[in-house]
DNA sequence: ACAATAGGTGACTATTTAGTCACGTGTCAA
DNA sequence: TTGACACGTGACTAAATAGTCACCTATTGT
């Protein structure tokens, strides 16, 4: 099986762990190696060598782009992909009935993770 | 770890064999499981169990529907769940300027998989 | 220069996941 | 009602993935 780009997107989704290190950029961009893997460490107990292989898998597929400053990594959300994701299998045909349906499926059911 | 809704749909969306199935589904609702056999098979070698295993893990996600009709199984794509994920990550705020970034991304690459 | 800080690498184990197979269930048509 | 058809289940093997550890490199402050 060849590995695409895509592939290594959805890969890199697979894990709830890597969700939560994009959830933490999404809330504030630019974070170090070390600020995350403090937000790690306050949901699961891992150690920083797997914040550290998380993030070189979003970084593979270009989920996170990073930037060196100093001794620090900083590290940015790239939603791109995800709009790739959403245009794979939501036409402009459909959009909007998706949305009203989306927003009342949040709407029943709040949060999820 | 806990799994919860959205788990099932990332790891649902991590294989291949999966997405493609999706793109059968979006290109032709309400297909059957030996359709979908014939489709996979145009692509890679799998038996009809493997199939059959796959499309488990995608109606656990919701992200198929399924419709019985005398001893066929017909399967539907369900948007919702692209489009929660869609959500999670990119606000109204960002958007437009993702949709601009993601076409000239589109243009360079040409197709995917 | 030296210690502390921030992060990286390669090898290893444990768990998860994909895929197949023999067999079983329900449906239709002659 | 008997046989063919469409699909499901549980057990099994093989491959992929997560996570950790000992050790290494680069940068900063005193």
């Amino acid at each position: 099986m060849i590995v695409t780009d895509q592939d290594l997107v959805f890969k890199a989704l697979a894990d709830s762990t890597r969700r939560l290190m994009l959830d933490a950029l999404h809330e504030q961009s630019g974070q170090s190696l070390g600020a995350l893997e403090e937000i790690v460490a306050g949901h699961t107990d891992m150690s920083r060598f797997g914040v550290s292989k998380h993030l070189k898998v979003l970084e593979a597929a270009d989920l996170v782009i990073v930037r060196k400053q100093g001794r620090q990594k900083l590290h940015y959300l790239n939603p791109v992909p995800i709009r790739v994701i959403y245009d794979r299998w939501i036409d402009k045909y459909t959009e909007s009935q998706v949305r009203a349906l989306t927003n009342l499926k949040q709407r029943a059911e709040n949060h999820h993770e």
